[in-house]
This record gives C-alpha cells, sequence and structure tokens, in this order.
DNA sequence: ATCTTTGTATCAGAAAAATAATAGTTATGC
DNA sequence: GCATAACTATTATTTTTCTGATACAAAGAT
C-alpha cells in the first residue's frame, strides 16, 4: 500500500497554518478530511508528524524534515496545476533548444536578452539531443546530423566547411607552396611539427579532417587543449598556431586579420546544418523567430 | 476545484508504460481507475495528453510537455514516500549543518569524505541560520552568536580572538613602540596608510575592532577585498599588508613565519563559538561526532 | 475470413472518502 | 470559576471514487 500524495498538499497546509480548521478553509475541504489525511499519513510513516497542542500543530522533528523535503516538489507540482489548467492564459512560452556550446555563443548568446519567451539552451552529444527532442525535452536543435525519427523534420539552412586555420603570426611560407603544389605528403609532415590546438571533445574535426586529406589518423597530439572552440579562436588570434574548426565561427576574426585561412582540404569537407523540430510542435511562432535569427546571423556573416 | 495529485502518479505511470492495463498493474489500481484518471486530468487540463493509437497510448505535444514538468519532483515526492514509511530501514542520515566558510574549511573540509553520513554544509548570515535550525532547515549550526529561540541549545566549545595581523615582509619596526607604548592614537594614524585586506562580508571584523580601539569608524577603505578570509591569509603569506582576522583562521600561517601577530587590541576582543542545534534533534549520535571533530581540531592547533 | 490477443470504454454495484453535525478539550477573558 | 472562543476528534450520512463484469475495437496469427 502506497500513500495518497493528496495527504502531502494537506500536510504541507497545516504545517503553514499551524491548524486544522485554517488548513480545512484554505483546501477547500472539511476539517474532518483535513484531520483523516493527516491521521493517515502519520500512520503511514509509523510516527507523530505534530504535536498536539491545544491552540496549534506543533511540528515533531519528523515533521520537520519532511515538511523541508516535500517543500519544493510539492510547488513544483502546484504550479503545474496553474499551468496545464484550462483557464490559464497563454503566457510566456519556455523554448528548449539543443545545439552545440559554439553555436549558441556564435548566432543567440546576444539576442537572448531580448527574446518575447523563455529559452533554456541544452548542450549535449546529437544523438541524445534527437532523442530529446523526440520526447519533448528539447523544442528544437540545430544539428549537422539527420536522425530517422518519425516523428522530427530536418530543415537545412546553412553549410558549414571545416577548415584549417592558423594564426595571423604563423609562418606558412614554406607550407603554402606545398599545399598548391599538390605536396600533400610534405605538407601533412610539415603540419605535423607545428603547435596544434584542440578541445576536449572536438578532436573528431581534427581526426575527420585529418584522415579524409591525409589518408592516415593523426600520430599527433595537439599542444593546447581549451575548452571550447571560441578559445581556440581567441588564443589563436594574432598569434601562432594550427587549428581545424568550422569556418562560421571564425568569419570575424578572419575579416580582423587576426588570423588566417590556410586551407580548405584536397576536396572541401562540407557539412549541411540543420534545423529540427517535432512535426506537431505547439511553438511553432517562437521557433520560427529562432530559426529567423539564425538565418540573419548567416547572411551578414557568410557574404 | 482543484486537481488532485494521483491524476499526476496515474498519469506519469501510463507515459511511461505506454498502456493504461500495464499501468493498472504497476499502480495496483484497477484499469478503469486508470481510465478515469486520465480522463479527469484532461477534462482539467482542457485538452487530449494522449492520442488513443489502438496498442499504445501516444503523448501529445502537451502531454510531453507536462511529463517533463513533473516528472522530476514526482521522483522526489516518490523518494519521500520510501523515506518515511515506517518500514524504512534506518538508512544513512543526513545532516545539515550552517557555519561561516571559513570555519569549514578550517574544520571540515578535510573530514567529508570519511563521515558515516550525509553531510549539506549550508553558508549565511547567522540570524537566518538560527531561524533556519528552529525550522528544521539544519542540524546544528557554528556562530559566535546565541540567539533566543525556545527549542534550541547552544554549547560553547571555544573561543576565537580577532586580532590585528600583518604580512611578514611589513614593516612594523615603526608601528610596535607606538602600540607597545600606549601612543594609541600615533599607531592609529600610521596604520591609516598601510595595505589592508578584508572580504566583502566581512567589513564588519574591521569596523568593530576600529571602533573599539580607536573609538572611530575607519575612514579608509582596504586596499584588496577578497572572497573570505583563507584568501587573505594566503594573500599576506610572506608578503605586505595588515588585516583584522580571527585568529584560529591564521595559526598554521603564524606558526610558519608566514605572517605575524601584530596586536591583540587593547582590552583584547574574544568571541565565544557555540555548537547551536535543536532540543530533540533525532541525530544526536552524528551530531557529537561532528562536534568531536570540532573539538580535536581546536584541541590540536591552539596549544 | 475467422480466431485470438491485447487493449480501451462503459456501467451498475461496492468501497472509500468527504461531509455536516456535534461532542470533547483547553486556553482566555471577565 | 464560569462562559466563551478556538480548536480537534467522532459519528452517521452523503458523495465520490473505484472496481468487476462486460462490451467493443483493432492488430496479428492461423
Amino acid at each position: 500500500m502506497q500513500w495518497n500524495l493528496e495527504w502531502l498538499r494537506t500536510f504541507r497546509a497545516i504545517y503553514e497554518t499551524g491548524t486544522l480548521s485554517a488548513t480545512a478553509k484554505e483546501l477547500f475541504i472539511s476539517q474532518p478530511g483535513v484531520s483523516l489525511h493527516l491521521n493517515s499519513l502519520e500512520a503511514y510513516a509509523g510516527y507523530k508528524l505534530f504535536d498536539r497542542s491545544p491552540r496549534k500543530m506543533v511540528p515533531t522533528e519528523k515533521g520537520k524534515i519532511l515538511y523541508n523535503f516535500i517543500l519544493e516538489p510539492l510547488q513544483k507540482l502546484e504550479s503545474a496545476e496553474q499551468h496545464f489548467h484550462r483557464r490559464s492564459q497563454p503566457e510566456r512560452a519556455t523554448i528548449s533548444v539543443g545545439m552545440c556550446f559554439e553555436t549558441f555563443q556564435y548566432t543567440l548568446e546576444e539576442h537572448v536578452a531580448s527574446l518575447p519567451f523563455n529559452l533554456i539552451i541544452k548542450f549535449g552529444l546529437y544523438p541524445q539531443m534527437q532523442v530529446d527532442l523526440d520526447n519533448g525535452l528539447l523544442d528544437m536543435i540545430v544539428t549537422p546530423q539527420k536522425g530517422n525519427q518519425q516523428n522530427l523534420v530536418y530543415e537545412p539552412f546553412s553549410k558549414e566547411r571545416i577548415v584549417l586555420i592558423a594564426g595571423s603570426k604563423t609562418d606558412i611560407s614554406e607550407l603554402m607552396p606545398l599545399l598548391n603544389g599538390g605536396d600533400i605528403l610534405d605538407a601533412r609532415d610539415f603540419l605535423k611539427q607545428q603547435l596544434w590546438y584542440s578541445t576536449a571533445g572536438d578532436m573528431e574535426h581534427l581526426k575527420n579532417f585529418w584522415s579524409k586529406n591525409f589518408n592516415e589518423h593523426p600520430d599527433f597530439s595537439p599542444n593546447y587543449i581549451v575548452p571550447n572552440i571560441s578559445s581556440i579562436i581567441r588564443c589563436l588570434s594574432d598569434n601562432e598556431g594550427f587549428s581545424i574548426v568550422p569556418d562560421f565561427l571564425c568569419h570575424e576574426a578572419l575579416d580582423a586579420g587576426k588570423i588566417k585561412l590556410v586551407w580548405e582540404g584536397s576536396k572541401p569537407w562540407e557539412n549541411t546544418l540543420y534545423f529540427g523540430t517535432r512535426k506537431n510542435t505547439m511553438y511553432h511562432n517562437e521557433l520560427e523567430q529562432l530559426k529567423k535569427l539564425f538565418e540573419e546571423k548567416w547572411e551578414r556573416e557568410m557574404v
């Protein structure tokens, strides 16, 4: 036998009002009902939760502990009650979006404060994001990978190229002729000797680019591991070293001459970026606004 | 009319099992009962939460949102159900203790991992801590201030002196004769010219010490504001500058000669430190263990 | 096509819970 | 010290909720 969650609502009200009759009024139930709820809860727990002083219910030790344990989740459920009631007027929506950290920083960060709805950004791995999107834990994802869930649609909105960049102080006078002249193997050996930047989670870019263009797994370790790609770009700016990154993240630094684009690979490696949403999402308008922000940013920067 | 929290339990189970009959089995209620709960909830919300596909209840958009909204608090309440059931064997206790950050770092930090119970440390202001202790949000506080709550007991266990210290590189050859010779006003003027360290929340120490000894409010600002007193001590170590701190926090640095004790004031300012607990606490044994750790630390260091 | 399995909805009756009325208890005011 | 106010517990009755039985619907097996 399990307890009834309504007992907890009653318990909380008794704790807060201090009397059974006040509780009855607050919850719009009868005073004996309150008494019964409390007795059931105490019987279930196996100990008194209140000392019955004549004018006031005084919580016992156990009562205090129980109260503090249940208060927060109970409030959350009761707020759900408001939220999901038919008469509750449509309020500020809350949208959850999954994307990689860099994409967020690059596109959305500057607009967060001005959005007419609440926004929750979640970071994570793309396959997990797809599952979360399908389950309603996320409302949109920005991803280079399409999944195969029935209920999801993917809408391409841009492309990213994964490219080799270098800090502007890097000496590439030796490297460029090799790359342009098709001396790929010599270029590879040159690159192995250089300073490399990478991120913990993002060695994938380096590995894939290397394998695609040099037909081998990279057999050297990056010299600097930093938290994210934006950090790489800041570290490289007006500095020395190489890295493999998505091009859209470094347009500004490229334009400012702080870093230089070295090579796009023998055949450019291009990912399509998709908005992923549920077919029957109820946040269509809000998501369209978000998509517009992305598209504007891309138009502005990628000309 | 408000909704019944039991509906949520049922809703969650339907969401997770996918059918009403499986839910009925899981919750030990009848299948029509499940059907009824769901209908009530949907009527209350004003929209369908599941599409009735022949073999499976498929959550709608709203259903998914509701599920994600209530899942976590519901789990918490259900864990309370385990926890507060009479047959639940006494498990690892969880003790909440309030004290200032420095006291925690100084005494308990090194022992946390080896305690046979769970420990939650909360920081805050002493009057609020007293209220929280009385309400059962905390089980013990370590404080220099006694409150007047009926239900609380305060047990003195040590004293702290608030003293003037200086980094070992500080030149105090000019200052010491003034202090020893009773030239308090000249000492005061000398001190005003020096480098001072303080914490954001802890200007109280400086203010009180200054008022007590110099009969005026300090009319200068500290040069460095750092996050806590431990930082002050690390900053001063083998360095230059002054600060007002509780003596017990700097015994090690004093013994190592990294800082020096300059002055205890014309009449030493001494606080008694108390353990505050509720009279009828159910964690007597656990709290005694904690107290022992404190007392041992003090005995070891303050000889 | 037909049968079986798996599932949902409906209904009358059974069980449980909530209620109103009321009795009992203790502080407080006069 | 008694009347009153404020509150809780108990009881008989009403109301709500839950259940077993059963009808119905769709998918899969034969």
